[in-house]
DNA sequence: AATGAATGAGGGTTCATTCAT
DNA sequence: TATGAATGAACCCTCATTCAT
């Protein structure tokens, strides 16, 4: 749940030199994440935060320069779990189509864990938009570059490009939307499959 | 370009009486749209639009009871507008799969020619979640139904549903951020070809 | 209930030179009466007032150079009832302690009748010091007076003077608006007859 | 001169929990004091009551709710003391005429020496009209639990009541508006003692 | 590292008053 | 006279950030 922080520089955050400020500074990253999720950013104060964490205000500034900061964090971090999660949910597909099929389910399944990741990524675009974007051009990057791979392979049609990538990263986020934040009682599984099955077909070699 | 009124009773909006006053309420609205969907809702001043409708301060209050009312009022404006204009596109098309590519091609020049619209939206889930989700869900309930018809003809597969519908909904939405409102560029009946076209095999008839 | 305009010039006030001004200014300042007895100086608007009265915001001004001057209006027209009240109230007494019960009476009936009074009056020591001053000084001065002459005829005690008269009214006040504005319950003259009794003895000549 | 807190819970006040706290808490709860009086609860913005106390403008919300909660705060802060200060003054009296005197005296002077009090407690009746209500309902039932007492011991006459005693307060009352508040002048003991000796004669056992 | 008091720019909203019609 | 849209100064309050301890 506590989001692990990447290994590259992360500016505006200063690492922590003592266990204890290792321990202050998890605890101000989770109650970040639950309280942005919950209440949006500009409804969030720091003073939220804080308290969920159960430290004083001003401790939240000996981690952070500025709110926007633990907010980029945040957002970094989600993006890199996704990033990491669909990878590994895509490790023992048996063809393209099957390995987007489990990408999905693996994504919708982490979207309702954490509702919060919507609405965290959702605000980013007035937030900080740099990430924003970033997020969703390297989501759909990779989902081309999986595309194309395939064609190549011959397991879907060869026309394949960034518009299809597009298309499909919009599906996917719109069935996390609706079934994973939205609603507790789809069968998430069961959701992934029959959007699968349209993809399939969408995709297959003519 | 200018937000019509709705007829709907419009709670939190006084209506003018006179024929100044509706202009004046005109130019209001107008400024709001803008300057909403450049800056986002919270770093909108009120001052911001009133400067640009060239109005005092005040004079935005003679019209809306706060901030959150413009906001709602051009959301709604901007859904009843994707409704309708979805609507007349679809009219003379051929088949189902045609007119899904009609309404495809219309959004997108729609969303290329209002790129206010989707930050306005966007912000909606945290501004106004109401509308935010009532946006959404209808439209995704009016593909659905569009689908199921198509379905009972035998135009598409026997089994769409629900999920198709959003899963369409959202391949929309996101080529309308990516071409429409991200890129000048692209030729966007192109691209409303090369999405539908995946489409089509999609749902075809078994 | 309707304040009659006293003859002396009132600054700030438009005389009507039409019968339907007449009317109008009437309707403003029976309904200013009810506004700003019932919500305060402060938490009325003109507004408040306008619509009450049933005429357009503007009209207002039409009558009064500004907020201040209605509230000056109605404090003097009150004054002066009171005034002209308890006079006629005393007219017909036998000697002064019974006039100062049926003054006393009587006021407790007025009051309870027009509770604005209090409220109106009680705002004029912050929204028009002077009248306020004005108002008590006066009043006071007259009982002061009744007294002295009262004791120049031997009916009180010799020695009464201004403190006897504050005293009184500042008596008189409490039991208004203990008896009259804050209670329907209690039977007034009997409340009047208790009081002037314990007036009676302490005024009594030695 | 400064207010003591009362050891009550004060609902919308945040206790300090240092010493440096604890003095500015004092700094603007006099200067809230001064600038309540003076200007009047309207008249007075925050900017002005922390211009004197000292403090920057935000301080004044680390202590309070809002500008009705220093007011409250103070209201409650002066009945209390009113309360107290008459309770001390009676102690020693040989009598209950007596202790009424001494009462007045006090009152009167405290009155001189704190005029804002006057103003505060009489624009309660608009601000705050629970504890206006409060503070006159109960010390006038002071003054009437002790008549009764007195009746029971026959130092005074056996019918005293409630009317009694508001129409005692009432003089209290307005004598300390006139002498106390409006003047700089007269000698408040022999006030107190001229409307004693006529209140003596009221009251006096048949 | 941690605390919490202090800061003050900023922003939304109100409302008495003016004025063109 | 009457109307109601337009004006803009004024004010309360919030909250990210700083800083002394």
């Amino acid at each position: 749940m506590a989001a692990e922080r990447s290994t590259a520089a992360t500016p505006g955050l200063k690492e922590p030199r003592t266990d204890r400020g290792r321990r202050t500074l998890r605890a101000i990253l989770d109650a970040a994440a639950v309280e942005l999720g919950d209440r949006g950013f500009h409804e969030t104060g720091i003073t939220h935060i804080t308290q969920r964490a159960g430290v004083a205000l001003g401790t939240f500034y000996t981690y952070f320069d500025s709110k926007e900061d633990v907010f980029h964090a945040l957002v970094r971090d989600y993006s890199d779990k996704v990033r990491d999660g669909a990878r590994g949910a895509l490790a023992d597909a048996t063809d393209q189509i099957d390995a987007e099929r489990r990408g999905l389910d693996w994504f919708l399944h982490f979207a309702r864990e954490h509702r919060e990741i919507y609405r965290i990524i959702d605000q980013a675009e007035f937030v900080d938009p740099g990430v924003f974007r970033y997020h969703y051009e390297s989501t759909v990057a990779r989902i081309r570059q999986r595309l194309e791979n395939a064609a190549a392979r011959g397991e879907v049609r060869a026309d394949v490009g960034e518009v299809h990538a597009w298309a499909i990263g919009g599906m996917n986020v719109f069935l996390g939307l609706r079934y994973g934040v939205w609603s507790d009682e789809e069968d998430l599984s069961g959701i992934a499959r029959i959007a699968n099955d349209m993809l399939a077909k969408g995709l297959a070699p003519e």
